[in-house]
DNA sequence: TTGATACTGCACCGATTTAGTACTATATAG
DNA sequence: CTATATAGTACTAAATCGGTGCAGTATCAA
């Protein structure tokens, strides 16, 4: 399979709306509402996109999440790493797994293994290559370092 | 994940092993012991080539498989179809389900996935400028068309 | 004609991964 | 102090993947 997760998919449809929201801070409910994400489900992601320092986080009442970076910086390939973990073509290639015990039967002969790290490593710059602005994740309002009011809450995705 | 399948892998690896016989018919127990490919597993996935028209095959004793375009011309796009099905970036854009009852929420307010479209569709342009010549399938002797003999079944990728 | 070989098609099960939920702890504003 | 909201973690259920097995059919050779 090449395709993104589900929560992948998630983590992309609810950066997009943040990014709707200019960077004021939105709550995690205001978001699953606004997106159509599963709340639990949500509440997730936010936290890997915030390891991985795609969103900044605010606890606390009037606490949410604000975009960190612009959607032009942001590849696919470091959302997909935030949620999916470090993302390998061929099984024996899996970081930090290469030398273990329960490697592949065909080891150091294998003659798929060397053009297989090659072919991973375009298709990785390839993800590195797509922004989430491509994707349809576009900053709707003139960015603001730090919003309080809650302007319009106005679902731009309409569930 | 971007990974290929086990499967796929294996099947990787199995055309690599074919490649190497030049094009004479090769029994599965033979690609298994030759590649390390489970020989069980190793069937399915000759089948699999088999029905997308990679290889050939040839019942009854005798029979076998062998290599029935050159490996140049299979693209790593089209072995994943081969071996996986038919691929997608997003879920709501599996072949034959977009309109389906499952859909998910958001339907066609969506904001990605116009343009997950668009980025899948570089996705398979790129899978398939990838030819499993470039991934180390090789045909190694003159291409014959067809070869009786067993000549030396010297286990190239060595178990 | 019979037997051995080898592919075909399908069905099955266990293991792993993914999807989704829940609960406790901690931080902040009022 | 209380309400709100994130942080961290653990857990269950569903789907997919990995792997095996078997009955059926075709081919070759004795």
């Amino acid at each position: 399979m090449l395709a993104l997760t589900k929560k992948t998919d998630y983590a992309l449809v609810a950066l997009a709306y943040l990014a709707r929201r200019g960077r004021s801070v939105t709550s995690s409910r205001e978001i699953a509402a606004g997106s159509g994400v599963p709340c639990a489900m949500l509440t997730n992601i936010l936290k890997c996109l915030t390891h991985a320092g795609l969103v900044t986080s605010e606890r606390g009442s009037r606490g949410g999440y604000a975009l960190a970076v612009e959607p032009g910086d942001i590849t696919l390939h470091c959302l997909m790493t935030a949620i999916e973990g470090p993302s390998h073509v061929v099984r024996c290639m899996i970081p930090g797994q290469s030398d273990a015990g329960s490697a592949c039967l065909l080891e150091k002969s294998c003659p798929v293994r060397e053009p297989a790290k090659n072919v991973y490593n375009r298709l990785r710059k390839f993800l590195e290559g797509i922004s989430l602005a491509e994707l349809g994740v576009r900053v709707s309002q003139p960015v603001v370092t730090r919003v309080d009011s809650d302007q319009s809450p106005a679902s731009l995705v309409g569930i």
